[in-house]
DNA sequence: GCATAGGTAAACACTG
DNA sequence: ACAGTGTTTACCTATG
């Protein structure tokens, strides 16, 4: 729960869609690269990298993890995105309007045998249908990239990949590889019943030109100008047999494959999302020019019968995956499944998303929250959770941290975190005595919790070097999953410093767990500290700075606060901090 | 079967 | 005395 992006200003303002939307296509990054031009070729490879992740992120923190520099050339990308954007739709309504008065006469010749208007409107409708899915497909070639393209399954198709990334890996993976290398034929035949295979390719011809021709769609969506296309991958190969071999040995089915498809996933997800708002923008268009009933008919058609409108529509079922894309985030209710809403259960059940339970016809399956990935994505999530009496799917500790991340100086009381739950969300607005009492727990157990004392009381803040570090010993032991992560979320640096902070941690035999009384928070921080900081004649109460240098150098000035524990041997730039960072309030 | 993470409950101490 | 806050422990379940 990557996790992220709770906030609701992402969910409202989703910052990064277009920006995913115009960096998804690799043509639209080579015009913003050539003209921001104020970025080496690693900035632009790292605030690539970044892009999907500030999907997940709120704004403020976007500013925390991006230079100026690559802010700047962000919204340099976005204004070429929008321009690009307008590009496409003026050509597309240039075509639709050509396509229209060819329509127009074609049916005053035909309009007599036709007896009804409302055919030249389906044609018009189709072939805008087909341009929308071009245009869809120029912002989108990573979609391609998927060899399980999601926009081309159906629901239970798509639940079955899902399935399949994301709880394969507890099989045998050399069975789910085989099994995954055939799913591209096997999943279409095997999902829509009665329908043949040539059917199928018609229906969707990337998929078929997949099945065909092996891995050549493959090949020009993950490898490209020289470079691995693979998310966070770009290794340089010199052909392509050199990158056959670089997929197969680098991008093989485990966690970090899996984690980045399922980023991948929310791209596309997010992509749809996007189209769905200018499906609807454009329905209202054509209502408003009195195009009645039939956008509807049109529009919902390909979902409906996919195999009639297969050959008219070979994109068709893309057109509608958006409705029939399964929600990563569970935000439809109807997806949901049933849970009691009573708190007192089986917690790790209800903490979690889930699938709809007829598709997983397996009995309970192992899922655990991928805090990469799951994310309040949408405004409907958040309404949802808002409003209705569901329980969040994501840790205590999650929502904690993004509480307090969303508060304008990165710090709460326990109260405002309270209030901060109930605010968000319905279901914490009862038994508050039992959620209370776990985020207490929790703040007092989580080490990337810091409590801040001030003259009027105590206020939580979030060391972020703790919790990421914590995130990915949870996503993965695998050091090279860990680098992929770091460098793809953004949080290069603060990934680094996590790994020197496991360094440290491996010689602080103090900061372990198993201490006798010694695997209280605040013990291991202090000595910890004292480990670290033995012949600096540190208080046990002064704290260094985290993450939020210039806010505790405010603080400081304001002479009212003092971090009562902290980590000061996970602060990796302490080592490297002379003495006139600390200060010592008491 | 074991280790771990997370949720829940509860006891206890401290403070205003 | 009381409520709020913070810490700690124990227990449970799910998961790897």
């Amino acid at each position: 729960m990557p996790e992220s992006p709770l906030s609701p200003t992402t969910a409202r303002q989703n910052p990064a869609s277009s920006l995913l939307s115009h960096t998804d296509s690799s043509g639209g990054e080579r015009v913003a690269n050539g003209n921001a031009g104020t970025l080496s070729g690693n900035d632009w490879q790292t605030l690539q990298h970044k892009q999907v992740f500030l999907a997940m992120m709120a704004p403020q923190q976007m500013q925390q993890f991006l230079a100026p520099n690559q802010l700047q050339a962000l919204i340099h990308q976005k204004q070429q995105a929008l321009l690009l954007q307008q590009h496409h739709l003026k050509e597309f309504y240039k075509k639709q309007q050509q396509q229209i008065q060819l329509l127009q006469q074609q049916s005053s010749k035909k309009i007599k045998e036709l007896s009804s208007p409302q055919l030249v409107f389906q044609q018009l409708i189709q072939l805008q249908q087909q341009q929308q899915q071009q245009l869809l497909r120029a912002h989108r070639p990573a979609l391609s990239s998927l060899a399980l393209s999601p926009a081309c399954l159906s629901p239970a198709e798509m639940q079955q990949v899902w399935k399949e990334l994301t709880f394969g890996m507890t099989e045998d993976k050399t069975a789910i590889k085989a099994n995954r290398e055939s799913s591209a034929g096997k999943i279409m035949s095997a999902k829509v019943p009665g329908r043949q295979a040539d059917d199928q390719q018609s229906a969707c011809p990337h998929r078929a030109e997949s099945t065909v021709k092996g891995d050549h769609a493959a090949k020009h969506a993950l490898f490209g100008h020289g470079v691995c296309n693979w998310p966070g991958c770009e290794s340089v190969c010199e052909n392509f047999s050199q990158f056959i071999k670089h997929i197969s040995s680098e991008h093989t089915l485990d966690d970090r494959s899996t984690a980045q498809c399922r980023v991948q996933m929310q791209v596309v997800q997010q992509l749809e999302l996007q189209l769905c708002k200018e499906r609807e923008r454009l329905q209202a268009m054509m209502a408003h020019l009195h195009l009645p009933s039939l956008e509807a008919q049109s529009l919902s058609a390909p979902a409906q019968s996919p195999q009639s409108d297969a050959a008219a529509d070979p994109c068709g079922p893309q057109l509608t995956s958006v409705n029939s894309l399964p929600s990563l985030s569970s935000s439809d209710p109807a997806q949901v499944s049933p849970r009691p809403l009573d708190p007192v259960g089986t917690p790790s059940q209800r903490c979690e998303k889930e699938f709809p339970s007829h598709t997983s016809g397996v009995g309970p399956m192992r899922r655990r929250n991928h805090p990469l990935v799951y994310s309040l994505s949408s405004e409907n999530e958040y309404e949802l959770y808002k409003n209705t009496d569901l329980r969040p799917p994501f840790t205590y500790a999650t929502l904690i941290r993004q509480a307090i991340m969303e508060a304008s100086d990165m710090q709460l009381t326990l109260n405002e975190i309270y209030n901060w739950f109930t605010r968000t969300f319905a279901y914490f607005r009862r038994n508050a005595a039992t959620w209370k009492n776990a985020v207490r727990h929790n703040l007092s157990l989580h080490k990337c919790f810091v409590r801040v004392e001030n003259v009027k009381g105590a206020v939580w803040t979030v060391d972020e070097v703790e919790y990421q570090r914590r995130r990915s010993q949870k996503i993965t032991g695998n050091p090279s999953v860990m680098k992929s992560i770091s460098s793809s979320a953004g949080f290069g640096t603060l990934m680094n410093s996590g790994l020197q902070t496991a360094l440290a941690e491996a010689s602080l035999p103090g900061l372990k767990k198993d201490n006798v009384r010694g695997n209280s928070k605040s013990q291991i921080q202090k000595s910890s500290m004292a480990d670290s900081h033995r012949n600096q004649n540190f208080s046990p109460r002064v704290q260094p700075p985290l993450f939020l240098e210039d806010k505790e150098l405010k603080m400081n000035d304001q002479g009212c606060l003092i971090q009562t524990v902290k980590p000061v041997s996970l602060q990796p730039d302490m080592s490297e901090n002379d003495e006139g960072h600390l200060f010592d309030l008491e």
